[in-house]
DNA sequence: ATTCTTGTTGCATC
DNA sequence: AGATGCAACAAGAA
């Protein structure tokens, strides 16, 4: 589920924890989120320290405590944040938890456990969080570089190229299609079938969308509009809410994916 | 019972 | 070497 805006909500929801100091470490042992950590490292670290502040970029989240430790959160497809106290109820898929002063829960819960937990100490940021790429709503997402990697992706899909990470950090099956929606490109269209005027296009409805959702759906979750594509995606027999034709699925780039045939015309591209 | 899933990675192949 | 495609991970939902 989770993408740029809802990773953004979901930092927010351990909030209750910031200026608080961890008195309980809790990682489920046989839990896959927490691959390649050093618990008992981490447990240390942690312990004792305060919550200093959050940050999300891309689907990753990061917790800065006292004495240079990070904790860093990727939810993968199924997982979650939540805050709570002690009469909060567990669930079967809690797989993390730090217990804060005050009694304070703060857990990642993840069914799936396509998500992970990280870990870092030291000076600076941690090198998994510094390598980042620019977001797509800084000033260093230009369409100079959407073209640079639009050409060396050349054969594949735009659909499949808007979901890589490297270039476009935080965008997920349900924002990539709502981008070529909006910007009326057919998602089989070849990366290297863009022009110079389509790049900018794209360029262009990559930081709407991302903007929306991040005022929409970051904020605190509300429905998106009518007008997006997204609250139609899902519906059998939906219907495209600009053409109000009906809507096409299909799995494209190895993912199921949603288009408007009148309005997505292959070749749109080509300008 | 079967098929679906808003993500990422590692590996085989081109 | 770099690009491309796909199975695998795990488990709930429809």
């Amino acid at each position: 589920m989770p993408e740029l805006a809802e990773v953004e909500y979901f930092r927010k929801r351990w909030n209750p924890g910031l200026g608080r100091k961890v008195v309980g470490v809790r990682l489920n042992p046989k839990a896959r989120v927490g691959r390649g950590v050093d618990t008992r490292a981490l447990a240390k670290a942690l312990t004792g320290a305060k919550l200093l502040e959050s940050l999300a970029a891309a689907k990753q989240m990061a917790f800065r405590f006292t004495g240079g430790a990070w904790l860093g959160v990727h939810l993968g497809m199924t997982g979650r944040l939540e805050a709570g106290d002690a009469e909060r109820a567990p669930t079967l898929y809690d797989h993390f938890q730090l217990t804060m002063a005050g009694g304070r829960e703060l857990v990642f819960v993840d069914p799936r456990q396509f998500g992970r937990i990280q870990f870092w100490q030291g000076e600076g940021v941690p090198p998994w969080w510094a390598k980042i790429p620019p977001a797509i709503l800084s000033d260093a997402f230009t369409p100079g570089l959407v073209a640079a990697f639009l050409r060396r992706r050349a054969r594949t899909s735009i659909k499949a190229v808007l979901l890589m990470q490297e270039r476009f950090p935080g965008i997920g099956n349900w924002m990539a299609d709502e981008v070529l929606w909006r910007a009326g490109f057919h998602p089989e269209a070849k990366a290297g079938a863009f022009g110079p005027k389509s790049v900018r296009k794209l360029h262009a409805t990559l930081r709407t969308v991302c903007a929306e959702a991040m005022a929409v759906i970051g904020k605190d979750w509300s429905d998106p509009p009518d007008a997006w594509l997204f609250n139609h995606r899902w519906q059998d027999g939906g219907r495209c809410p600009r053409a109000k034709k009906p809507l096409v699925r299909a799995e494209v780039g190895g993912r199921t994916t949603c288009w408007s045939p009148t309005r997505q015309v292959l070749g749109a591209e080509r300008r």
